[in-house]
RNA sequence: GGCGGCGUAGCCAAGUGGUAAGGCAGAGGUCUGCAAAACCUCCAUCGUCGGUUCAAUUCCGACCGCCGCCUCCA
């Protein structure tokens, strides 16, 4: 089955059809490096991770570009309040960036162009604007004429004559018109510069995603994505430039946008106060909890951030990690036993296969439908339950056939989670796990007798030193079973 | 003023023209030395008012409420 998306640009969910088949070329916006991101761009950068993923667990060869915006005001003012040299700050963010996006285990671009990198590409497509007399230069500056292109407007849906107007702003104007923007701007005194026909300057925010796009991806690339406050002006003008510069379109076949984030039903910003970086909710939260919440809303859809929906999302997680836990040990428990008939498949285990094939159906059928993550993911706990209802019934001495069920069953657990970049934690290894290993189980026997004999006083006294320590004991008939919390 | 979105149980959140997934929390039960995990059962007529329809939460209209964008913003 096909995948569909919404397209802001049709206003529609269109079913994805690629420039070339089984490859998608694709380009998300990435951060401007003048602080630590907040959670909202961290919920931005893990839907588009979800979608790529997705896209790759559904066959495609995706190449996923992300732009570093390491020069503009931002950064400017920024590395004046800390009275470093832009260039130092924005490679300080950027750095933490790639460290937070490793922490929430998003995966790295293919490709992660910088827009310092890529001025002498952008001059080249400035050049041509002017050429084409779709842009003017004024006093330095360089500006794109927005009458000049008949479709501006298009993608974010608004006429031109009918924006409010906020000409106390800028008295001054440069500008022929308050919509043209600028593709690049005269440096002050101070401020960090690159030579131009025009004078020194650096370029527009819009300038480096157009230009860079269509370098390493081409003209009419697969899917655009940002966040839904990118609409316009951002990708408004991207388009337009492009448009008018490559002089046709489209630029892009499909345009994503990822819904806001807000905290406690606010939006986040300054003034409130209320902004909260991805490094403060990773101190308190685990990764796949971030992600669990995240998963829960579908991607276009406003999501309301808070410590209780955290815990939340926490919570239903580890249902999930519970089940996989649970099969986990019963295969581990029945490898283990020598007996165990072969024979034909019991009810029971038909059922369960039926259950896993009817799973991985229903979780490809949403995530296909625009990438409905919050749908798949009410797949997954079904089989959850399922599961445990299976493993409740098999007691013992199991078949071949039934050792086999549960082995698939884990292999489809892990893997729908894993196409959503769930329990990619790793693992604990190396000599000192092994030894801690050894030793917990170690305890365990001894508090397993201890139990035989009914001495209960030295048998909770391990249990509870062992949760002090972070191991969770559970007991099962005849044995036990542990983990870390 | 322009454009757009949302309003589903205590909370979060999918979804459909034919009486509503899933999760969290809660209640009861089973299992257990206790606990944990797990299972079973219970817990909503979908903002309000009209209209279309055999039938609407789902389509249309009005209204109320909330929010976003229109200026930098993921």
């Amino acid at each position: 089955m096909a995948i569909r998306l919404y397209n802001t640009m049709t206003r529609r969910k269109d079913e994805l059809v690629t420039r070339e088949e089984g490859k998608v070329l694709m380009y998300v916006c990435g951060p401007t490096v003048y602080n630590y991101i907040h959670i909202g761009n961290a919920r931005t950068f893990l839907n588009f991770d979800f979608i790529r993923r997705y896209m790759e667990f559904a066959g495609y060869d995706v190449t996923f570009a992300q732009n570093v915006t390491d020069i503009d005001d931002k950064i400017i003012n920024r590395a004046r309040e800390e009275g470093i040299e832009a260039e130092q700050l924005a490679e300080k963010y950027r750095v933490a960036f790639e460290e937070d996006m490793r922490a929430l285990g998003v995966r790295p671009p293919s490709i992660a162009p910088r827009a310092t990198e890529h001025v002498n590409e952008m001059l080249e497509v400035i050049g041509a604007l002017v050429e084409r007399g779709v842009a003017y230069v004024s006093e330095g500056d360089v500006y794109f004429e927005v009458a000049k292109f008949p479709s501006y407007g298009k993608l974010s849906g608004r006429a031109l004559d009918e924006q409010m107007v906020t000409e106390c702003v800028n008295p001054a104007e440069r500008k022929r018109d308050p919509q043209d923007f600028a593709l690049w701007k005269a440096a002050k005194p101070g401020e960090p510069s690159w030579e131009s026909p025009w004078g020194p300057g650096r370029p527009g925010w819009h300038m480096e995603c157009s230009t860079m796009s269509v370098q390493y991806l081409g003209m009419g690339f697969d899917i655009h994505g940002g966040g839904l406050d990118l609409v316009f002006p951002h990708h408004e003008n991207e388009r337009a430039q492009a448009e008018a510069w490559a002089g046709a379109g489209p630029f892009v076949r499909y345009w994503i946008h990822s819904g806001m984030l807000n905290i406690d039903a606010e939006k986040m910003s300054k003034s409130l106060g209320n902004i909260k970086t991805l490094r403060e909710v990773l101190s308190d939260f685990d990764r796949d909890a971030v992600r669990m919440l995240m998963l829960g809303t579908h991607y276009r859809s406003p999501l309301s951030f808070s410590d209780e929906s955290l815990a939340e999302a926490a919570a239903a997680l580890e249902r999930i990690t519970n089940c996989r836990f649970n099969v986990r040990d019963a295969i581990a428990r029945y490898d283990a036993e020598v007996g165990g008939e072969d024979g034909p498949a019991t009810e029971a285990e038909r059922g369960f296969r039926t259950m896993l094939n009817r799973t991985e159906e229903e979780f490809r059928a949403h995530m296909d439908d625009d990438f409905n993550t919050a749908a798949a993911m009410g797949s997954v706990f079904e089989m959850v339950r399922d599961t445990n209802s299976y493993l409740a019934g098999v007691t013992g001495a199991s078949t071949a056939g039934e050792k086999a069920a549960l082995r698939d069953s884990l292999e489809l657990l892990e893997g729908l989670c894993g196409a959503l970049g769930l329990f990619e934690e790793e693992e604990a290894g190396g000599e000192m796990a092994r030894l801690a290993d050894g030793l917990v189980g170690l305890l365990l026997e001894v508090r397993l007798a201890a139990r035989a004999k009914k001495e209960f006083e030295l048998a909770d006294r391990i249990r509870e030193g062992l949760a002090e320590l972070g191991v969770r004991v559970e007991d099962v008939a005849g044995g036990y079973r542990w983990r870390l919390e």
